[in-house]
DNA sequence: TGTTTTACTTAACGGTGTTAACTAAGTTTA
DNA sequence: TAAACTTAGTTAACACCGTTAAGTAAAACA
């Protein structure tokens, strides 16, 4: 039994093997300019081994995407223990703000490339589990933050997802190179100024003062 | 000199030609999915003749991308009677986010897309031309919704940012599918709904009521 | 020991963007 | 008018891509 079990350890080796030589590659030079080629030569095995581990190119970004929510979500759990949910979304929206501008290309992945999503669009909800938690979590921030009188928003999902875009919004204008219509002096901040001035709505139309 | 004429008339009319199969091919099939040959095959010329007319794939998509903010900017003309900075800028929202989810491939790209921003990154400031009379007229209407009295912003470039991020994020949150997070009833109407409320949001922070 | 399964490779298909070399007209000049 | 040159397009090729069919060699099993 323990040889069975020395293979299948191989086995995982080898897939987790290449998710990280695809990750690296990934990070470095972007989704579309890594090939399977190139996955390959990194982890010295031919291209055709990789289709035994995964189905096809998207199937192995799939699987980044997936790390992708895991790494987030776990980031926001420093969150957990802030009582008052407007500064918890407040944080929330820093730590997304760190967290896309640090991981740019595993943000993309998750947020913007049209790739892994032609899969998931064919799977279970399951595939949807990390995100639905990531959402979840914002939503019930917001409801929370409605409940205890902040906000008057007609719908909570609807606030969340206008909350979100902002963020989504400014960050993905950000780092597919739509800056240059911003001035000067603000281009590299555009976000930062644009969060606070987020923030700073936010607190406006807060009853809570 | 009529012959003259002629022949560069003859050209010109390829470079459209060339053009107008491009933007038929892409807004069908997308960015990526359109291959130069297939162009080509369109127009009914060698894949190598498109070559003599663009540098390269991407110079012909800077020429699409260059038309979509043209065919923008036209749209938005209808509100230049309208006196009240802030239905003004309602306005420009509505525009805006009917003509992304109307032109969804040009949009893409427009503001999302990779591809043609590296052509621009590396050229001169001309090719901005549109996008900044784009974000200049937002950030006019912005301006002057503050000396009307509307908002407090800090600054009004911040503030544009951050109001077109909010239409730029649920509009390309939705169009690259990731609203499966979304709740079944508000699927198809997110967008709107999150305009409503970004709307919302402005009316209640806006001073004068 | 012979058979089957496993893990991997080689070779190929049909596609991509792009370029070098060529051709056949039309235009200019001696 | 004939030779030289320019223009506008072509064919063929290069080096890549994702993916698959067929083959191989070692390990596991009977």
């Amino acid at each position: 039994m323990t040889i069975v079990n020395r293979k299948r350890k191989e086995r995982e080796d080898l897939y987790h093997k290449i998710l990280e030589a695809a990750r690296g590659l990934f990070l470095e030079k972007g989704y579309v300019h890594t090939s399977i080629r190139n996955i390959a030569e990194k982890i010295e095995y031919s291209p055709t081994t990789i289709y035994l581990y995964f189905k096809d190119k998207d199937a192995i970004f799939h699987a980044l995407h997936q790390d992708g929510f895991a790494i987030m979500n776990s980031k926001m759990m420093v969150l957990q223990y802030v009582g008052d949910p407007f500064e918890r979304l407040k944080g929330m929206g820093k730590i997304y703000m760190n967290f896309a501008m640090e991981n740019q290309e595993l943000y993309d992945l998750m947020f913007i490339q049209r790739a892994p999503i032609n899969v998931l669009e064919n799977t279970n909800e399951e595939d949807w589990a990390e995100g639905q938690t990531s959402f979840g979590m914002l939503r019930l921030t917001v409801e929370q933050c409605m409940e205890a009188g902040y906000f008057n928003f007609d719908e909570a999902e609807a606030a969340s997802f206008m909350i979100w875009s902002s963020m989504h919004g400014m960050i993905s204008l950000y780092t597919r190179h739509r800056c240059r219509v911003i001035s000067e002096v603000n281009k590299d901040v555009i976000v930062e100024k644009g969060f606070a001035q987020l923030t700073k709505v936010l607190e406006l139309i807060s009853a809570r003062k």
